[in-house]
RNA sequence: GGCGGCGUAGCCAAGUGGCCUAAGGCGCGAGUUUGCAAAACUUGUAUUCGGCGGUUCGAAUCCGCCCGCCGCCUCCA
């Protein structure tokens, strides 16, 4: 991607177009899924808050491999299965307050589009079906091939079959060369009631194929930016480019935007080590979605972040400070109501807050950014400045805690009663009798924060 | 082995040639407050950027080597 936000013009000089590879439904997406997402939602609501107009696609992988393994596994029909765990993305993305995409396509729903671009690659000679009901990308016949990921030829083993190689495992697939890549798989006995009709015959498509022909389904052949995580690069996207380009000419992206993994405590993230992390988990341990957004948005996006625990927990505190920072400031400036999404979009200026969206102008600093927020809070005092600052929350899609919430939490009578209790007794400088009591709150969970005239109680 | 990237205070993390004797958040220390605490507020917290050389008037930032770490290399964001 440029590295200036400010510099991406939309090549239609109408709509921002980009695609963003999505989940593939077969199971909780983790946190390292989301850090992509979040920086996605973070690019568009930047444009979007500059005053560009968006179209936002972003697919759903429901039949590959895994889906259809799962689904069987689980006893369910595919659909069945995918659309569950798909609900269950849709909430996790509300919760963290990602903006859903404008146009959300299926797989599933796309194949004769997908079946239509194989034809085309097939007719160009780009393609090739060996005859086993499956149908392979040439990439000897696509000359850029590796561009994106920068890989040497060499290393494709470009005319290289299997036979050729000892020691690779068995692929029922027959290959011209090893790097081909598969556009339609011929059906397999494993795939159970998964097949679609073809014109070579029962099967189901690649996984690459289905976001070559979705993003030109509803982007057309060239559009503005593509996006995903970092381990897309190589092979997904350079097979988008090769399937795209070869089938329909058009530059295919003019930008790309990946962004790094997410490690756990300096580690990439695995199952065995209990560090794939889903939302649920983090919020079974009592963090908020939004602490967690606002943790995996803590880092530039070019660089792998480390998530802690530590981290995580700090960022309460933050959420805390910077509410009361926007509370008092709000109060300063004589506003009640804070601006929504739709009012801020097009802001043109951000007071003291503009260094913060530099920040984000600047390729998408979100750390400089936050950092910079922290600096305007200790300066602003107008209505310029309190507006500039909601307009960079809403572009990091930060929601403020609510901090007048005392009403909210809900004080059970017998503790109320202790509380009481030990009011009297502090109120009579009994303090031996107000100190047990007050140890005796704080085993219960409560803390009890004392006044001049009254005390409060807040739960641990 | 090929390609790419990182190593900045206890933790997270900006900065990529001079405004850096290095943002910001958390944590921690000190003070105010408090009966003592907690909370709140104020304030302090890396003369130094993995190590060693080099380029330069000047380097955390460029180059070389070394050490450590991470990612991709056929369907993992």
């Amino acid at each position: 991607m440029t590295r200036e936000v400010r510099d991406l013009v939309p090549v239609d000089g109408n709509r921002f177009r980009f695609y963003c590879c999505g989940p593939t439904v077969y199971g909780p997406a983790h946190i390292g899924n989301f850090r992509t997402f979040v920086m996605n939602d973070i690019f568009r609501r930047v444009l979007e808050i500059g005053g560009v107009e968006t179209l936002h696609v972003r697919n759903v992988t429901d039949v590959d491999d895994k889906t259809i393994r799962d689904s069987q596994a689980a006893g369910e029909r595919l659909k069945d299965f995918t659309d569950h765990w798909l609900k269950r993305f849709h909430e996790d993305t509300a919760a963290l307050n990602l903006l859903p995409p404008h146009i959300e396509p299926s797989a599933v729903e796309h194949i004769p589009q997908q079946i239509t671009m194989i034809e085309e690659l097939m007719a160009k000679g780009h393609a090739y079906a060996p005859g086993d009901g499956s149908v392979y990308f040439k990439i000897s016949s696509f000359e850029d091939y590796g561009k994106l990921s920068r890989l040497d030829t060499r290393e494709l083993d470009l005319g290289r079959t299997q036979e050729q190689r000892v020691g690779i495992q068995a692929d029922e697939y027959e290959k011209d060369s090893l790097s081909d890549f598969v556009l339609w798989k011929g059906r397999r006995d494993d795939d159970g009631e998964n097949y679609w009709e073809s014109p070579w015959g029962t099967g189901r498509p690649g996984w690459h194929i289905e976001c070559s022909a979705m993003s030109c389904e509803y982007l057309g052949e060239t559009f503005d930016l593509h996006s995903g995580g970092e381990d897309l690069i190589f092979p997904h996207h350079e097979n988008e480019i090769a399937q795209s380009k070869c089938s329909r000419g058009g530059d295919f992206a003019l930008h790309w935007f990946h962004s790094a993994h997410l490690l756990v405590d300096g580690k990439k993230m695995s199952k065995s080590a209990g560090t794939v992390y889903t939302l649920a988990d983090l919020l079974e341990r009592g963090f908020t979605a939004m602490e967690v957004r606002y943790e995996l948005l803590g880092a530039y996006y070019r660089r792998q972040a480390n998530f802690t625990f530590d981290s995580l927990h700090a960022k309460r505190e933050a959420l805390g400070k910077l509410a009361k920072g926007e509370a008092e400031l709000r109060k300063e400036v004589g506003e009640v109501e804070i601006p929504g999404y739709e009012e801020l979009r097009g802001l043109g200026g951000f007071g003291v807050f503009e260094p913060a969206w530099d920040g984000l102008q600047n390729d998408l600093n979100t750390a400089l950014a936050m950092g910079k927020v922290f600096v305007g809070l200790k300066t602003a005092k107008t209505k310029e400045d309190w507006l500039g600052l909601h307009g960079v929350l809403a572009a990091l899609g930060l929601v403020l805690p609510e901090i007048e919430a005392e009403d909210a939490v809900e004080v059970p009578e017998e503790i109320q009663a202790v509380a009481e209790e030990r009011w009297a007794a502090r109120s009579a400088k009994d303090w031996a009798k107000s100190d047990e009591l007050r140890d005796l709150l704080m085993e219960k969970g409560w803390v009890v924060k004392d006044g001049k005239e009254g005390y409060e109680l807040v739960p641990a």
